[in-house]
DNA sequence: TCCCATTTGTCTGATATCGCACAGTTTTTT
DNA sequence: AAAAAACTGTGCGATATCAGACAAATGGGA
């Protein structure tokens, strides 16, 4: 981001703690904060009438909550939560956010290039519930996770991994042993080490690597 | 879409003839032409590695090829093409289109609406390819289809289909008898008809309608 | 008109995953 | 310390769908 950039957003931002399970966009109401995380990881859920989640997209210090307010849009049906607690957040008004994006066209572009490499990892998930298997769609939600977080451990239980991946939760169980099975992981209670990232991507096969490979390309050597 | 918006454009843009199969969108090619249909359905497909294609998304007059180039991109990895033959299009450069968008925000925020509805029904895409039967996933994107046709015949195999909505052929073959069977379609070689819009809503449940809605809520109020 | 490529109908066994249940283990609460 | 709650391990029948094969029907081109 840039020095002029930065200066149009810094006197408006503010920097949050967030916990475990908070909710940073609300399902169907007005969009009042956009969140920027310097850690930890975000998931957008879908709910549907029965209340089952499913997963939808993910993210952490690459991207930034409610994207959809970029996009003309004030509310979205999907609710924003964290997965991991003790992260932080620089936090910023949707409308001032907006006003700065107006202004500024290299904010704006790199706002929406951040958009770009979600649609691409949305694609993906397109592709990977449609022809994937429970173990690759593990595989690969492990290393999207393990991408945003700063050690190699993940905090998570099998039942929330299971609506992450639309599986059941002794499926998650069952495949957790798999990959554990050839030391790519280690799992014990509420916790998933990634003792083997490179067995882990082999596994995932194609169905990881595009979206972050985009990332690199298009945002990264831009900064952050 | 305003009129000096429409100044802006219509010095440059080009009615064409697009048939169908035709590519709109190269894979990891560089983006040349913009095509805004006037009528027919185009596919945007994701290709792996040993040739499997699945539909990530669809688009008919309501959008626009090549979405990623208003995110700052110059290429994708997805393919777009034309499912119905003799449909026609607006063509402009992409270069002439994304100077229009950065000199006009009300042009620009049109168009990333439009994303908006897209970005939405790629999500209802990950929900339904993780929860939902070949039998409602072929009603929702019938549904799709129909939308964006005239009448109520869509021209289609049921190879073409299965890769659409990630099934086998002989999947499709046995759902469009099912559908056939209570009456919401009627299926001959290389043609669906749509004889009941209604009960096929029903089989699509909740899994057809949001981005509709939301088209119809943001973007449609302001023309197109 | 006949032939051949395409499309559809139908069948088969194989299998991944569901859907659910229940017991065992670990953690938290009281 | 005891009780409750949360999480994990495991089992099992049910089933949707796969994966593939083959024959029948259709339609366009020679």
């Amino acid at each position: 981001m840039s020095d002029e950039d930065r200066a149009l957003l810094s006197p408006h931002v503010e920097r949050v703690q967030l916990e475990r399970r908070m909710t940073l966009v609300h399902a169907n109401s007005r969009i009042a904060t956009i969140y920027f995380p310097e850690s930890g990881v975000a998931s957008i859920v879908s709910t549907n009438k029965s209340g089952e989640q499913t997963e939808v997209g993910i993210f952490g210090r690459e991207g930034f909550s409610a994207a959809s307010l970029l996009l003309g849009s004030e509310q979205t049906s999907h609710q924003t939560f964290m997965q991991i607690d003790g992260a932080t957040a620089i936090a910023i008004g949707a409308a001032r956010l907006r006003t700065a994006a107006n202004e500024s066209a290299t904010l704006r572009d790199l706002l929406l290039r951040y958009i770009n490499t979600f649609m691409i990892q949305t694609a993906a998930s397109v592709v990977s519930n449609a022809h994937n298997s429970i173990e690759t769609r593990l595989a690969r939600w492990l290393l999207m996770c393990h991408d945003r977080t700063d050690g190699d451990e993940i905090y998570l239980t099998h039942e929330f991994m299971a609506m992450m991946i639309a599986a059941q939760r002794s499926g998650v169980t069952l495949t957790l042993h798999i990959l554990e099975g050839y030391g790519a992981i280690k799992s014990s209670r509420g916790k998933v080490t990634i003792t083997d990232r490179e067995r882990l991507e082999e596994t995932a096969g194609e169905s990881y690597g595009e979206p972050e490979q985009v990332y690199r390309q298009t945002i990264a050597p831009f900064g952050k």
